[in-house]
DNA sequence: AATGAATGAGTGTTCATTCAT
DNA sequence: CATGAATGAACACTCATTCAT
């Protein structure tokens, strides 16, 4: 879903992703209007129709755009660390980075799903549970190898996915705390959370 | 054209709430209409202004009625519960079985902050925080009596709700796990992640 | 159409009358609602009913009723006095000092014509023209016996009718000038347009 | 569904004003639709909306326009028109051939003050001010200089304004009497009614 | 490649009116 | 008799979408 042709055209299409992403954390997928977007961008509403063929293709292309992303950026930090309490550090890490930097995509890909067509929704929850799945495995190894002990490996992750995401509700760049404070103090609550205790 | 045989105003109110929540679940405040709310309750579409004078009136409504409720339900929950741990521990079990009980209400509340009225959304956000302030007193008390170790107060407060709270995203009645099961395994992470080792 | 029976339910009919004259100088026929008006009174809306069979019935009530007021009036005032110039004289008297009190009827009846019913509409009309022909005979009379000259009766009685007509477009009770003054400038207005000059 | 052949935007906006205002004088401003409005000029309702914001915006258009044109127009009148009797005379003419041609606006103009928005009923009470400034510094200047006598400048200029504008409430082309023959009824009604007697 | 003009289905909302209670 | 509950048709207005220019 990814644009990628260099020529001008694919500017302007950039600038209409970019700038749509910004209105629908703003207002909202239905509340925003393509007038709005349009004016916003600089052109006129029918122009848009050049770069996406309707209001829904623009949302399933931001959405599956930004979860394939998010899931190749998570296997590349993955590959080649060894050891389920370095991987599960890892993730922590490159969760709550992520979800800071790229706070409005993940704000629109957690609320918007609904608004997503029947196909769309389908493939994105296909990535989104590709996702979930690299966390649980993390922590089934960790219990193979007796470093992790929860009592159920699925709804564990689920767990700490729903922590770490809840970043992205309150976190404000310039606030009380730093990114790395805020990566700290989550990676000390979840590895506590799953250690097993001698 | 008149009042229907054996029409009641209080019934018909509670159940244009009810199916409002239904409905607003199902396809989002904004998408839901009202001649959809009143097919679904068997009225005209102008007759839910005889109970709610305009939409975002029925929405706020809602919310600040959930949260006044879940507010007063922990507060009476926790009233009488003495240390920390227990509290924390009560705290759990409260919220996550209201938020399975409750799950329609719940997911409103978290989507839905952004439909209301800057009025309403100021209320419904001091409930919250009151909400919030509950947890975060438990674990500042934890830290002081020696029994918790957690890096920030507030923070896990926060991702300690957020945690939990996403339980009623996936959870359905009848799935692997009952209530009780879903629990346990958050109690364990909970309290293990914010534990003082020894 | 005037209201005569002494009973309670007749007082709510004047009061109905009266307030919704109020109520349609301030916001228009049209603009007025039958809730606005029942509030006004203190009563529910349905209940106009029991008076009224229809919005524009209580308009065609109230403005026929005015209609037929006002033409008796003028009829009555003219009554034994003689000449041309004392009834057109007296004519102004009356037509400026009724305007002036009854302000709210009057711009009614100038202003919703258009609201009536076709049928409505035809019987104020016709009365309109009967008070137009009593100022129009004045005019002729005083042509006939040499007093008045003025090109044409009718379209004169028209002039001068819009001309006082008009004062209960600016008129606003303890202004700059009292009727008595107001009277005086027209009565010299119009006495003076239509007489003959030596 | 998309531009319609040879469709002009200048031009469809000259035909919803010249219709609406056709449709405002038959119907009143609040009782046209604008789904009437947009059938009578071959266009769907929404799409008015390209050209005036709002139905009241339409109006105010209309009656700001109006009212500058006119007040324009008698100042070009009597730009170089020496002498009060020749000025009076001059506004007379001017008046009566403007409101007999222009019979639909001014009728909406006197009708249709309430519905305008505060800010838009103030300018037009403004320009409508200025117009009646012209007339009564007419008579002033003529009882300054000893050709009329009123007992007020200011009440009279009013009540021949009223008198000539109620021409548009009954005059309709073809009738009896052509705009000359109703100026020179009116001209000598005005010029009598102010000429100071020997 | 983009605009400007238009569509048509839909939205929340209002309101005169009716009638069971 | 009056109210409270409901209707149903209408209204102003919005918006994604289309297509001639």
């Amino acid at each position: 879903m990814a644009r990628t042709k260099g020529s001008v055209g694919s500017e302007t299409a950039s600038l209409i992703r970019a700038t749509a992403i910004r209105l629908m954390v703003e207002h909202g997928y239905e509340a925003m209007t393509l007038r709005q977007l349009a004016e916003a961008v600089g052109i006129q509403a029918g122009s848009v129709y050049r770069y996406f063929g309707a209001k829904d293709r623009l949302l399933a292309d931001i959405m599956i755009g930004h979860m394939e992303t998010v899931l190749n950026a998570l296997q590349a930090r993955l590959a080649g660390v060894e050891g389920p309490l370095q991987r599960l550090e890892t993730f922590v890490d490159f969760h709550i980075r992520y979800h800071i930097e790229k706070q409005a995509e993940v704000f629109l890909a957690t609320m918007e799903l609904r608004s997503l067509s029947d196909e769309a929704r389908m493939r994105v929850l296909a990535l989104r549970q590709a996702y979930e799945t690299l966390v649980s495995t993390i922590l089934s190894e960790g219990m193979a190898s007796g470093i992790f002990a929860v009592r159920d490996a699925k709804v564990s992750s689920f767990a700490i996915i729903g922590m770490l995401t809840s970043v992205c509700q309150w976190y404000r760049p310039g606030g009380r705390l730093g990114p790395d404070a805020i990566i700290a103090i989550h990676r000390d609550l979840v590895l506590q959370a799953v250690r097993k205790l001698d």
